[in-house]
DNA sequence: TATTGTTATACTCTATAACTATA
DNA sequence: TATAGTTATAGAGTATAACAATA
């Protein structure tokens, strides 16, 4: 009979493999070049956090989102900010805060990037029948809510 | 009825969930804590390689492997040589080589690391059906299997 | 005094370039 | 001249510390 399904040796392998796929394919960054802006990863992702979030935000509530810390966000927001993509608002509820929002050409460059990345997904995920998409993003959800529980749980 | 399924709105986030959760968790970083050796990540991923292996390896295996620039494993080596936990030895079949070997110390430590993280994913998922498990697993499999040919097919 | 954000600095990980030694 | 490895340097990404302004 075969040998028993090991985490160490079936699992975890398979996590390494997938993120090796997604880093050593540099998906991220050809899909930031299909934008026309020279952006770069934590660039793009503070913009899709605006993006998916649909409203201007603080940058706390941005760096809470990235799981990074705030020096890290102001950083991105000045580059953003310089080329256009973002642009700084006051908050009217707290005059310590300022809110971040999508320019025009930020929403126009994040779109793009979305659909880039969702039409290779597609391309690679053509032969999935609808049953086994579901199921991996049920099984992955889980494992992600399962590992912080563990996580919490150690603290 | 629901909207359809989206790779876009109902996987990618799962992927970024589970990344910050191993992330968020510093689950690596505690369990090289259980070694007792103050190692870092490139580092304890040598030794896993090595492990792994079952044999001494060239660097530029070591790199091939860990999908890394050979440069960067020597920088690795070179601390846990000092660190006793590898030691270098003459390739027999090419001068220009050397191997890389773990010693008992090293052995030790790395399946310290090991026996720590897989206690972990146990306990994590430890309501888990070993159908679930091995669906997991092999999902993730195809999917990097997927993404790297659709990559592949970019170039 | 607590909180929001910013500036300045430092650390971790990995890459590129230049070099050495052997094939 | 090609290949394996090393040394030195540089860059991207993120963190910590110190500070300013408002609550």
């Amino acid at each position: 009979m075969p040998s028993e399904f090991s985490l160490l040796r079936d699992l975890l392998p398979r996590l390494n493999e997938l993120s090796g796929a997604l880093n050593r394919g540099r998906l991220v960054e050809r899909a930031i070049d299909s934008t026309g802006h020279p952006l770069d990863r934590p660039a793009i992702s503070v913009l899709g956090v605006l993006q998916l979030a649909g409203r201007p935000m603080r940058v706390g509530e941005i760096a809470h989102r990235m799981k990074v810390v705030g020096p890290h966000v102001t950083r991105q927001v000045n580059g953003l900010e310089e080329r256009g993509l973002v642009r700084r608002v006051a908050d009217p509820d707290d005059q310590r805060a300022r809110l971040v929002e999508l320019t025009a050409e930020g929403k126009a460059v994040t779109e793009r990037y979305f659909a880039t990345v969702e039409s290779w997904l597609e391309g690679a995920m053509s032969a999935w029948t609808a049953e086994d998409r579901q199921a991996l993003g049920t099984l992955l959800g889980r494992l992600a809510e399962d590992l912080a529980a563990q996580v919490s749980a150690m603290d």
